[in-house]
DNA sequence: TTGTATGCGTTATCAT
DNA sequence: ATGATAACGCATACAA
């Protein structure tokens, strides 16, 4: 891999590699005849500029960093998706990082990336997130930086997340108006602000129709967590006539374990999961969830990156709240009142707001 | 983000650059007691090497690039899981780019890749790959380059595919010997050699039971393009009493279909699917399918990769072909034997080779 | 309009 | 054992 560089073409074309330089960045001064021989001669040699003396030069990539706390789930590469579409547009390669759930490999990750000068960075935590300060720092020291869905609970940092409170509030009302009296809650880490905000909407739900809530399981977001506390309350004979689970795999964990007990599911126990994935429209029975417009969140993710990066002087912070939905399925529908079900993948009914 | 560099560490200790760059890479001599000093005193300024400076000069990286063709499968993200663990232990980051199944993207991907002088490249083709000169040419160049999954058709190049041909054989067996005798196969993408193989192994078990086979759909991979597939063979008159399909999501698509049209599976059709995903399980009935080591095609390709990076000279490409098994489940016993299901996932039995 | 010279941060080849 | 200096490929202030 021989590169062809300016120098080739410099004396190819017995010229200086300034004006070869200037041909590729047009805002210097450079009689078009030249300009256009240089770009002709350029592409019949195969010259590509090397992006990494541009970075040294330049100080900045045209790269946007994407770290991930995991990929095992199809919610982010949904986002990555989504976030890719605007960027490329605007000129940006994307590169992706995975953190595994492990805050040191993301911080690997991020040290990684800001070493190959990425312009910005799109941020969700991992759940095992704790080192608040280096996230402050990060974010005050300049780079361009939104976090998306598992963000930092620190202000003055850009943030696209899901309106967890709200949806986590209907979701809730759903199934008190199923008649539950003694919803469980399968929360996520303690630590992400998702999880407090959706704790918040499933206690508000309940001090609306004055009804105490059930136990409360900081389990984490695999089926085998949501398995073991399934396992637990069942144990601790804390069987609860419902279950609100902080995602879908720890929906199914929970799921299966009420099944291979023989407790039936919706009548004895209704379940509702959160961020609806694949697999909710084809379990037994489908599963209720609350969806999110993941694509949506990548694209707004990068056009605020986007924006704080074009507009760095006078940029203010801002956090956009995106809407979701709730797709009714027959895992809460406790007293079966349309057993018709939707064609497509077993949808009974969507709750908007 | 003002950088701290090796100037400015000299400075401090009234040193030379050259100095301080030595007390970075071991093999100079340098006195035991400055290095210490200058690795200290480094520590304290938090100094961090520019790896963008380093690239430049030492043409290499230590970084991969990872192409994969989507990401809405769990299959690439638990590839990338596995190369990722052998890739960081061995010092390398990863950067991870998706093509969105666009070969335009695709080669926009790599040459951005490149262009960053990644020491190696893993890649799995997107389905619409044409341009196999392209392929050859890059690995001809001398980059070092491993293809996994969906590999290029060509031979001196290193690739670590799945015994397709062996498990769409055994797939195919297992129907038949529940009695189907006109087996649909919705197959991938026909430019794709592991859909050839498939076929391949599809057309031999029905040569070994002499049972002529049933139609050949070149569908996609998606459930949309098995809906269709599956419309089509309905609308033609030619349902068949089984389907064998190239992957998940199409076989869900085609059990969906047969759902509307109130057919009974695997009663009426059969069906199997391949590349298992997470839906397997869960589907109603729970869809039988072939189940390959995701996470070890990864370290596979990882390690191969790395020996062909640090060994460039003598390395001779070599494909490693990685085994399977087929999960039997609910979708695919047509003569119901052992109604018992696993507690776990409905999994009748497990068959391997 | 074009050429010369310098620097981005690092490594490597000379000296000393 | 350490220092001076030239690269790596490119961009730009300044000179011509």
């Amino acid at each position: 891999m021989k590169y062809v560089t300016i120098k080739d073409i410099a004396k190819k074309l017995n010229l200086s590699v300034s004006t070869i330089s200037r041909a590729f960045n047009d805002k210097y001064d450079i009689k078009p005849e030249t300009r256009d021989l240089i770009l002709q001669t350029a592409k019949e040699m195969n010259y590509r500029p090397n992006p990494i003396a541009r970075k040294l030069i330049r100080q900045r990539s045209y790269n946007i960093g994407i770290v991930v706390p995991e990929f095992e789930n199809s919610f982010f590469p949904k986002v990555i998706i989504g976030a890719q579409e605007v960027l490329f547009e605007k000129g940006y390669q994307v590169l992706i990082t995975q953190s595994n759930e492990s805050e040191a490999v993301q911080r690997h990750n991020i040290e990684s990336l800001m070493d190959n000068m990425v312009d910005g960075l799109l941020v969700s935590l991992t759940s095992d997130s704790k080192d608040i300060e280096f996230y402050e720092r990060l974010s005050e020291s300049g780079v361009p930086i939104v976090f998306f869905n598992r963000v930092v609970d620190i202000d003055n940092v850009s943030k696209v997340v899901f309106d967890d409170f709200k949806w986590s509030f209907f979701a809730t009302e759903h199934l008190l108006k199923q008649g539950c009296r003694n919803i469980s809650f399968l929360a996520g880490q303690q630590s992400l602000p998702l999880t407090r905000n959706r704790l918040k909407g499933f206690k508000a739900a309940h001090a609306k129709y004055q009804v105490p809530h059930g136990n409360i399981e900081y389990c984490g977001f695999t089926m085998e967590e949501g398995r073991k506390a399934m396992e637990k309350l069942i144990q601790n004979n804390q069987l609860p006539d419902a279950i609100f689970a902080a995602n879908d795999p720890s929906a199914v964990g929970a799921m299966q374990v009420l099944k291979e007990y023989g407790i039936k599911v919706p009548e004895e126990v209704a379940i509702v999961g959160f961020t609806e994935s694949r697999v909710a429209p084809h379990t037994v029975p489908a599963l209720t969830s609350v969806a999110q417009p993941t694509h949506e969140m990548g694209r707004q993710a990068a056009k605020l990156l986007i924006e704080q990066i074009e507009n760095k002087e006078h940029f203010t912070h801002q956090t956009i709240t995106l809407n979701g939905k709730l797709n009714v399925r027959a895992s809460s529908e406790k007293y079966v009142v349309n057993n018709v079900r939707n064609k497509i993948n077993g949808t009974k009914r969507v709750i908007l707001r």
